[in-house]
DNA sequence: GAGGAAATGGAGGTGGAGTTCCGGTTTCGC
DNA sequence: GCGAAACCGGAACTCCACCTCCATTTCCTC
């Protein structure tokens, strides 16, 4: 009953999936998630064949892509996690974690879909360290109590989506994410937040 | 040279045009905007070919939709015009306006895109009014003075974005629009806003 | 280097969504 | 009422994007 270990990828085949995995980040983050499979492609210097042996499904190969982004934004969470000041930990972490969004159409719109693609594990990590930062900046009373932790993926996938216009300043989340994060500090709460 | 009034519709054919406007709106209000032409004529009670009739494009029914739609939030940004206060009008409309959003992911979906399929007249109604309540709350001290016009849209699409999430709970975009108002407050403001 | 397994590429199959077309039906002016 | 014109319905067509298939090439093992 043992797991045959997978043979290692021949050399031409790894050099390849790398190759299919870059094309693929630049023709998503631009065209979003309904971005052509030839695109990704034509971009990566591959035939579409090569595409779909390392990838069975466009599905596949976005939820890859995404996961790729998701650890950026669990990294850079947990990096924020070391600095001592809960509420500059908290706004920290939103920083970074929108600006991995901003840069990426696909993966904006895939965050703000019902079903994530992806391995429970990483979600329930995600959750652990963002819980902390959440509850960290509340203790403190720098951030207002009635905020729940679901809201935070709501704000910043509202970013996200709202940054991605094509037509608009790629620096205009910078502005969105500041309003945010000044109406979330206990101190500016003009009233409690609904239901 | 004089331009042939066009002639009234057929009784059926106007009855038969509401239906479709009916139908298309809830359809695409549920769905967004890859609802099908099929879907909206099941819904609507109505061959496909009717839709055709009145609407040469799903794009052309899509933008009567949205006109609707945005002529809705231009009237009740006239309303709030008509309050004293100048923060509570702005706010007023506010909630009005992403109300209207929030309620329609197709809708949001479109004022997303970079080109409206609007006629511009109606664009530059709704940047007059909405230039008048962002003014008028900045001089009375209310608004901080670093807001910019298309700040606005921006925040008012991320909030529509972010809440047609199918999983996310209808009344989720209220607290998202709170945040944001309490930090537009002039007093609440850490810093200036970037860029 | 030879044999064979793995990987490649891109022409074409497949399916689904937008649109067209036309025989039949309904409405309106006379 | 009657004829003509407008309108309706939905089967069929088109087009495009995902995906499959296999002859050919590349790589690894012995």
């Amino acid at each position: 009953m043992s797991i045959p270990t997978e043979r290692p990828l021949r050399a031409d085949a790894r050099r390849n999936r790398e190759r299919v995995l870059e094309g693929a980040r630049a023709v998503f983050a631009e065209h979003g998630r309904d971005a052509q499979m030839d695109d990704v492609a034509r971009k990566a210097g591959v035939g579409v064949g090569t595409v779909y042996r390392h990838f069975p499904t466009k599905e596949a190969l976005v939820s890859a892509l995404a996961v790729s982004l998701f650890e950026q934004v669990l990294a850079s969470a947990r990096r924020a996690l070391e600095i001592d000041d809960p509420w500059e930990a908290f706004t920290t972490a939103l920083w970074a974690g929108v600006e991995v969004l901003a840069s990426d159409r696909a993966f904006t719109e895939i965050i703000g879909q019902a079903e994530m693609p992806f391995d429970t594990d990483l979600m329930a990590e995600m959750n652990d360290a963002y819980m902390q930062l959440v509850q960290r900046a509340k203790d403190s009373g720098d951030l207002r109590p009635d905020i729940v932790l679901d809201d935070i993926p709501m704000f910043t996938c509202g970013i996200g989506m709202a940054t991605v216009k094509p037509h608009m300043c790629q620096a205009a989340w910078r502005r969105h994410l500041a309003i945010i994060i000044d109406g979330l500090r206990a101190t500016n709460a003009s009233g409690p937040l609904p239901s």
